[in-house]
RNA sequence: GGACCGGUAGUUCAGUUGGUUAGAAUGCCGGCCUGUCACGCCGGAGGUCGCGGGUUCGAGCCCCGUCCGGUCCGCCA
């Protein structure tokens, strides 16, 4: 006899004898007969039990649902020849010999095989969902992935390398998860956001390829794909460039598209993030989607329409037309009413479209609310550029660039999803060719981080820093980003540069990157890396909606866990040990 | 910090213009049924309508506040 996984069994092993361990699915009894329907992490078989059996009858007379059991019985035929396509198995049964309890339960909060229970219940009673088989079969799916990982890396010669979890704030980036030190008054840890530093200071050590599996804390707002907490696939290598980091990360994930999900993502196509944020308004374009954005702003200068003719005379402004073939009649009033609402969320003014009736009559074919701002000429050269036919509906952007291209490029994407406009499945590509930096009221900040190696060399780069390009690239798929890099800057001369660029002091360069810049000074190779999000890929290639579907013990919106009741307040006699005072609401009032 | 959606039985939901004792399905409990597999049939238990306040003769429903869950904007080097 064996112990065998319920899914395991297979019309092969029929009159062999088998032990299965599992949770009671459902049970049923019909007159003499008793059915129970056995779950474990493979599957569910059916087991039966007949008087016959007596011992064991009686007991799985007893049993209810989500009790834990030990049986013993025979593979045997299903009798008569009808199969429940939900089974593991279908066309066998396990007669069973005996059976043990090896413990009850009280019965389940939700149901098991419910596609729709309140995410809440679920988060609270977390041990209980993740019982469910699609929990089962996306943790599953994420082991293979970082085994899969592990191995593809490790036969490249990459080390696995562990980095501190306590470490140092920083001063830029996202907000730090903070920990008192008992051992040095008034003194925090850090939670690192990403283990950054320290991978390049392990190239300056010598290990010239790196890679962790790696838990990262971002104390921001949550999202459905953005966890407090959250999994890096962090690389680094030196002496490689960005062709050969591209190359060897590219392999990676095509090797696990092929091996886990038989899908051939073939080579990823590069595109500058000039030319993304142009055509999908966007640096992660959903290139799934075919509508492109098209520049009208030379267009505008002379018509009197305000509404174009104020970005287009701006030079920060920008007009741009949004084509969607087909779409003119299948879209009502009152959805287009909706996605002014939309794309209003961008702040956005407005939403101007053009409904194309008849493309030979400019004035009488265009159905469109601004039609009449526009001189004849400008009607035609529009149609004209964005290649509109008949039954097409042009939407239309005008306004400062960013809002343009944020509103018009998640108006692209909304699109493609209301109208089910992909062209395929998988669409995978490179983004790279990014800006130095951004920018802001407050000067210029870093577009990826403050160790990014710029395309040009130092003069260049000092003499007019905002135009610079940096050697950065993103990894992007079916418009979500699913990793990112760089080439570092190993010069200390270079970094301080940057630091300078960015505003930060030399006091302030020396307080928070001191280590760092002393590490350069001690030749440092040529080095650069990338880390992907664990979290984001799995989602995607288990086709879940939200990371929590991924995670196994994730946290609400509210950055809370429901089923700890985590985070809680301390004793005060903790807290003196780490020399804290809480001042909440409540004791203010007081 | 902001916008929007939701919160009614263990679960998923319905609940009309504000009007009698708040319903359904499923689950749960008891009984019947000799091969069920969404089994079937009979019976039963199960509710602080998230919480607090207000309007009203009367509130699950209207108003204000608040908490919780979710989606998004800001934020996320």
């Amino acid at each position: 006899m064996r112990s065998i996984y319920c899914g395991a069994l297979r019309a092969t092993d029929i009159e062999k004898e088998v032990q299965l361990c599992g949770w009671v699915d459902t049970r049923r009894d019909h007159g003499g007969v008793i059915f129970i329907d056995l779950r474990d992490r493979d599957g569910i078989v059916q087991v039966v039990f007949d008087p016959d059996a007596q011992e064991s009858f009686e007991l799985a007379n007893r049993v209810r649902s989500e009790y834990v059991l030990q049986v013993r019985g025979k593979v045997r035929a299903r009798s008569p020849n009808t199969v429940n396509k939900n089974m593991g198995t279908g066309e066998i049964e396990v007669y069973g010999l005996s059976l043990t309890i090896l413990n009850s339960a009280e019965t389940p909060p939700f149901p098991l095989d419910a596609s729709n229970v309140g995410e809440d219940v679920r988060l609270r009673y977390r041990y209980i969902d993740l019982r469910r088989l699609q929990m089962q079969n996306n943790l599953r799916f994420r082991s293979k992935v970082t085994n899969l990982m592990r191995n593809y890396l490790d036969a490249n010669g990459f080390l696995d390398i562990e980095t501190p979890i306590l470490t140092r704030a920083t001063p830029e980036g996202a907000r730090d998860y903070l920990v008192p030190s008992r051992t040095h008054e008034g003194k925090f840890f850090a939670l690192p956001q990403s283990p950054q530093l320290f991978k390049q200071l392990l190239m300056v050590a010598g290990y010239d390829r790196y890679y962790q599996i790696a838990k990262c804390f971002r104390d921001e707002d949550l999202r459905a794909d953005r966890q407090p907490e959250f999994t890096q696939i962090d690389i680094e290598t030196s002496f490689m460039n960005e062709e050969q980091i591209m190359a060897v990360t590219e392999g990676m994930i095509r090797d696990l598209f092929s091996s886990l999900i038989q899908v051939d993502l073939g080579t990823f196509p590069r595109m500058p993030f000039s030319e993304a944020m142009e055509k999908y308004g966007s640096d992660k374009p959903d290139l799934r989607i075919p509508l492109q954005l098209v520049e009208i702003k030379d267009l505008m200068g002379e018509v009197e329409f305000k509404v174009f003719a104020g970005p287009a005379a701006d030079p920060k402004g920008r007009v741009t037309a949004l084509n969607v073939p087909g779409a003119g009649e299948k879209l009502s009033r009152k959805q287009i009413d909706d996605y002014t609402k939309f794309v209003s969320i961008y702040g956005a003014k407005g939403l101007a479209y053009i409904k194309v009736n008849d493309i030979s009559d400019l004035e009488e074919g265009l159905q469109s609310p601004i039609v009449k701002h526009l001189p004849p000429s400008v009607r035609r050269e529009i149609l004209n550029r964005v290649n509109a036919q008949n039954g097409d509906i042009i939407f239309f952007g005008a306004d400062n660039g960013k809002i343009v291209s944020e509103a018009l490029g998640a108006l692209r994407c909304k699109l493609g999803a209301d109208l089910d406009l992909y062209t395929c499945e998988w669409a995978p590509l490179w983004v790279v060719d990014f800006p130095m930096f951004e920018v802001t009221e407050q000067g210029l900040s870093a577009c990826h981080h403050p160790f990014t190696s710029p395309s040009c060399s130092i003069e260049e780069l000092k003499a007019n820093p905002a135009p610079a390009l940096s050697r950065a690239y993103d990894m992007v798929l079916n418009g979500t980003e699913l990793g990112g890099g760089s080439i570092r800057i190993h010069d200390q001369n270079l970094q301080q540069a940057v630091f300078e660029i960015l505003g930060i002091s030399p006091e302030q360069q020396r307080e928070k990157f001191g280590f760092l810049l002393d590490a350069l000074k001690f030749g440092a190779p040529p080095h650069g890396g990338l880390a992907f999000g664990l979290d984001r890929l799995i989602m995607l290639m288990t086709h879940s909606e939200s990371i929590r579907d991924v995670i196994a013990f994730p946290k609400t919106q509210s950055a809370a866990c429901l089923m700890t009741d985590a985070p809680g307040v301390v004793d005060t006699l903790q807290l003196r040990e780490l020399h804290i005072k809480v001042n909440t609401k409540e004791t203010k009032a007081n």
